[in-house]
DNA sequence: TCCATTTATCTTGACGTCAAGATATTTGTA
DNA sequence: TACAAATATCTTGACGTCAAGATAAATGGA
């Protein structure tokens, strides 16, 4: 009986008409995201970031050398808006941790590159998070996390399709 | 291949001494909790709601006849802290939807109570809400739904337990 | 070539959230 | 009874986010 089971007894005797195994479902996905959130952020705090900017300079540096993106690129890796993207920027930059690089052939264009720091600070961090979602997922086995995935995958697919369609 | 998928190659090409099956759960868990609030954030809109508004007059209604809770109360179910539930009472109270009633018992104390008008409004709410999750988890069966649900259970409440061991 | 359209980025104002702390009241214990 | 501690709620200041729009530059068709 989890937090979810509370909530959806109470639905169950206030409005026994209602369907709720998607809502069991919602709840679950959307607590567990919250705990997964909370259980990230202490690593990236531990390195002096949050997970906005661990999203930026992740992106980064999985794009591999030179580790340089434009502010377009990273808002679709990202799936954020402008206006939050060039605040992240603003404050990484203010850290030292990337830097704007007008564009030679546009100028409308920037691109944003790791510093040496961003990428010395990036490259730890992301070994250390890695470790930390192998603890924070340790609750299954392997073929659990690879089912959970896969039925994940399936319902997320569905789900986008169902947006598209509105 | 899906934009989770685009991202753990670029990993893998780059860091191949990576585990990458927790980040793949867990980067699904969080792309679908955004696609599925995203989903249900239309319904909360028509109603003149948002996801946080909805959440304080769902808890209400759900508790019962007279559907009325202390603001303590709602902080524990909805898990915000003290600020967050003052301004979303605010926000309640000037739209109508709920009244705060001061405690004939406590001095300090306070119920909120849903009106007549917020009763009316989230007893529709909840039952086009319902209707949504229904559409949105469509692309999965009843019985991978809950295959589902018990594997974001189990993992949920593994993640719980390494949260309290920090 | 010109200019309307598109593209790239930044700005503004509002919102929801949190952490920390303020205020007022009640409780428990000496 | 008195008063320290606990409790209930609200306030403040900062942050991250978004939608809408501003600005500047590049593009492409007449």
């Amino acid at each position: 009986m989890d937090n979810v089971d509370r909530i959806l007894a109470q639905w169950a005797a206030e409005r026994p008409d209602l369907q709720l195994l998607p809502m069991a479902l919602i709840g679950r996905n959307k607590r567990l995201a919250q705990a997964l959130g909370h259980g990230m952020e202490i690593v990236f705090k531990a390195h002096g970031l949050n997970s906005a900017s661990f999203d930026v300079l992740a992106t980064l540096r999985r794009s591999g050398a030179p580790y340089a993106l434009t502010p377009s690129e990273l808002i679709d890796w990202t799936m954020v808006t402008s206006g939050t993207m060039t605040n992240r920027l603003d404050r990484l930059e203010a850290q030292g941790l990337i830097e704007r690089v007008k564009s030679a052939t546009d100028a409308r264009s920037v691109t944003v590159q790791l510093t040496d720091a961003g990428f010395q600070l990036i490259e730890g961090c992301v070994s250390e998070h890695v470790a930390n979602q192998h603890r924070l997922t340790a609750g299954l086995n392997a073929n659990e996390q690879a089912e959970l995935s896969r039925l994940l995958g399936k319902l997320l697919a569905g789900v986008e399709q169902a947006q598209s369609l509105d």
